[in-house]
RNA sequence: GGGGUGGUAGUUAAGUCGGUUAUAACGCCGGCCUGUCACGCCGGAGGCCACGGGUUCGAGUCCCGUUCACCCCGCCA
């Protein structure tokens, strides 16, 4: 039998044959996905790469050697195999299968690697735990759906660069290591060898560098960069990410709004051929919060909030008058024919749900039932002026056999439980079209939010958004008011683009940072740079970063960014593969002039322990 | 920082009220099988019940602590 890497190459992948092939010689090389061994009849052996599955047929009448070799495979090794590429026989085809109307009849076998049993099975159904998962990333990852989810990634990746590069905009990279600003997320700190005491901060985004690009005069910018923000992981969140970073000069919020809208659709047509519309629906921050209690809405399915806290104020209900004269909010979701559904179970159940959102207190859940004949059921509509019923009622345009479930109290604790109840009661009761694509602008979001933990205001965005023109005079008396010239991108639930209009007017900027309690010295301090560059000429400007991952999340169909990610970090930020982030050896942090006290969980002494 | 769920064979799970030798499926190993495709049949091996304490005559099971994974809040665009 000859050997075969290095004296043959591949004819093609595992995933290219098709039934014209048959009749010619085929060099295959991959790993055993599954054996199925017939006796005398032959061995049947799948054997994967990137691009698919093919299967092999060894027979001893065939090649005794190859079949004697094959005899002793086992899962994942390693193989390259030759044969003649032959055209099962009709019964035999297997229409799940690409390569399904061929085999490989291989008369040389050569292993090339063998493996251990894989401690989870790469060609299996059960799911092995994540944690195992992670171990041994480079296995998992060897899943014909996690291969097919990167190559996904990767064309989008292409197209986008492909299609910014065909808009005039340029691709330029920005330092992750940068000064440490603070305000935001929490920065990765990295010791400057060369400066005893002093730190780096890894960007949490390019932020100020595009904006400096366009004082630059580079007038349309991208970059898909890596950010790093020091925060707990998530689902749709982890400590190093990637974004589509856009930056562009001379625009407005529609033409960023529509460059994007564009990008979006080049995104889905290579991902999933899939043709999104023109241009997205939009709607305003406070409509957001007023209907869905979320700035990112999931606009799949309906269940909107409605806002009966003016018909609660005097309604004759104890809960909601108290609440109303509180000053807190009352939200009601009528839920459409689910009357019957919603039993007391159900909804005792639902309660307990939106107590335990740690939303901070609610006054519970109320419900009304609407049956037949106009007869109410429920505590509020029993105790409730029948005027007020009827407005309630008028309002949530409540026919028969439809419920309402309101939520009384503070409005930013009613606000995220309704957002909650909302969710939980469109996925219970299967009103999520999952094949459905709610991309949507949410826009005029407010400029700054107070902090009561800082007791200031803070930017809701950051220090260099710029306000609505028209809200610029309530800078110095009603900040709370003032609306930002930033807007998202919504996508079923999940924001995947954030940007925003950016000040040029060294004036403006001044009036933002006193509002947000920053004074010139620290201003100076924190980003002189950037307001000595706005001495010279700054263009208007304003740009938008997108999500990649999310985006890949969603487009993929996985539930978690770390299935998109190649080598992800765990909720603890922990990679478990190689076991970073480690310890160091003291000679490494007396280099850095660094200390450590709390070791926590291992030693700085002994490196990765 | 707070709340929740979980960790039992290589993997996924079951394990009753605290009580004999800890089950099953898949995988693995050996054998059989002339067309399988999640092949099938027969047999076998495989366990520090996450870790550390405690209660008890006796702990996989109860209690306390630690740790890891996942979900949520805080945090984070």
């Amino acid at each position: 039998m000859e050997t075969i890497f290095g004296r043959y190459a591949r004819t093609s992948d595992c995933g290219s044959l098709r039934r014209e092939a048959a009749g010619g010689q085929a060099v295959l090389m991959g790993w055993v996905h599954r054996i199925r061994d017939l006796g005398r009849a032959g061995m049947f052996v799948l054997l994967r790469d990137r691009g698919g599955i093919t299967q092999l047929l060894f027979q001893p009448d065939l090649a005794a050697e190859a079949y004697d070799l094959a005899k002793t495979l086992g899962p994942e090794h390693c193989i390259a195999v030759r044969g003649e590429v032959g055209a099962r026989d009709e019964k035999n085809v297997n229409p799940d299968m690409a390569t399904g109307e061929v085999e490989v009849r291989v008369t040389d076998l050569e292993v090339l690697s063998r493996s251990e049993v894989p401690p989870f099975e790469i060609s299996g159904h059960s799911e092995a735990k994540e944690e195992l998962r992670l171990r041994h990333r480079y296995l998992d990852m060897r899943r014909p759906e996690f291969q097919r989810n990167f190559l996904m990634r990767a064309a989008v990746t292409q197209a986008v660069r492909r299609h910014m590069s065909q808009q005039g905009f340029m691709e330029v990279e920005t330092p992750f290591l940068v000064k440490y600003t603070p305000g935001g997320a929490r920065n990765f700190l990295v010791p400057a060898r060369l400066k005893p005491g002093r730190f780096y901060a890894l960007a949490e985004s390019p932020q100020i560098f595009k904006q400096l690009l366009m004082i630059a005069g580079f007038d349309r910018y991208f970059q898909v960069v890596k950010c790093f923000r020091d925060e707990d992981p998530r689902q749709d969140r982890q400590v190093e990410f990637t974004q589509i970073d856009v930056e562009m000069s001379f625009v407005t919020e529609e033409m960023i709004l529509s460059q994007v809208e564009g990008m979006a659709r080049v995104i889905w047509k290579e991902a999933i051929g899939l043709d999104l519309p023109e241009a997205f629906p939009r709607m305003t921050y406070a409509e957001a919060m007023s209907k869905y209690g979320t700035d990112k809405p999931d606009l799949r399915f309906g269940l909107e909030h409605q806002d009966i806290t003016e018909l609660g104020r005097d309604c004759g209900f104890r809960v909601f008058e108290q609440v109303a004269a509180d000053g807190g909010l009352i939200k009601a979701i009528r839920v459409p024919g689910a009357a019957k559904v919603l039993s007391r179970k159900k909804l005792d159940d639902l309660t307990r749900f939106v107590q335990r959102e740690e939303v901070g207190p609610v006054a519970g859940l109320a419900w009304a039932k609407l049956q037949a004949e106009g007869a109410w059921q429920g505590a509020f509509p029993k105790a409730a002026k029948p005027e007020a019923l009827d407005a309630v009622a008028k309002q949530c345009s409540m026919e028969e056999g439809d419920a309402l479930l309101v939520l009384a109290g503070p409005a930013v604790n009613v606000h995220k439980a309704a957002d909650a109840l909302r969710r939980r009661l469109g996925a219970d009761f299967g009103l999520i079209d999952e094949s459905a694509w709610a991309l949507c602008w949410v826009t005029d979001f407010p400029l700054f939010e107070w902090s009561e933990e800082a007791q200031t205001w803070t930017s809701s965005h950051h220090p260099f958004t710029m306000p609505v023109a028209e809200d610029l005079d309530m800078l110095e008396t009603d900040q709370g008011k003032v609306r930002a010239r930033a807007y998202d991108l919504v996508c079923n639930g999940y924001e995947i683009a954030g940007g925003s209009i950016r000040i040029h007017d060294r004036e403006i900027q001044a009036r933002v940072l006193r509002a947000l309690g920053i004074s010139d010295q620290e201003a100076k301090d924190k980003f002189g740079f950037l307001l000595e560059a706005f001495k010279y000429g700054a263009p208007p400007h304003g740009g938008i970063a997108a999500g990649l991952d999310r985006i890949m999340m969603l487009l993929t169909g996985t539930d978690s960014i770390r299935d998109v990610i190649p080598f992800p970090k765990t909720i603890n930020g922990l990679d478990l593969m190689t076991g970073a982030p480690g310890g160091v050896f003291d000679a490494q942090l007396a280099e850095l002039h660094v200390q450590v006290t709390g070791t926590a969980g291992g030693t700085s002494q002994d490196a990765d322990s």
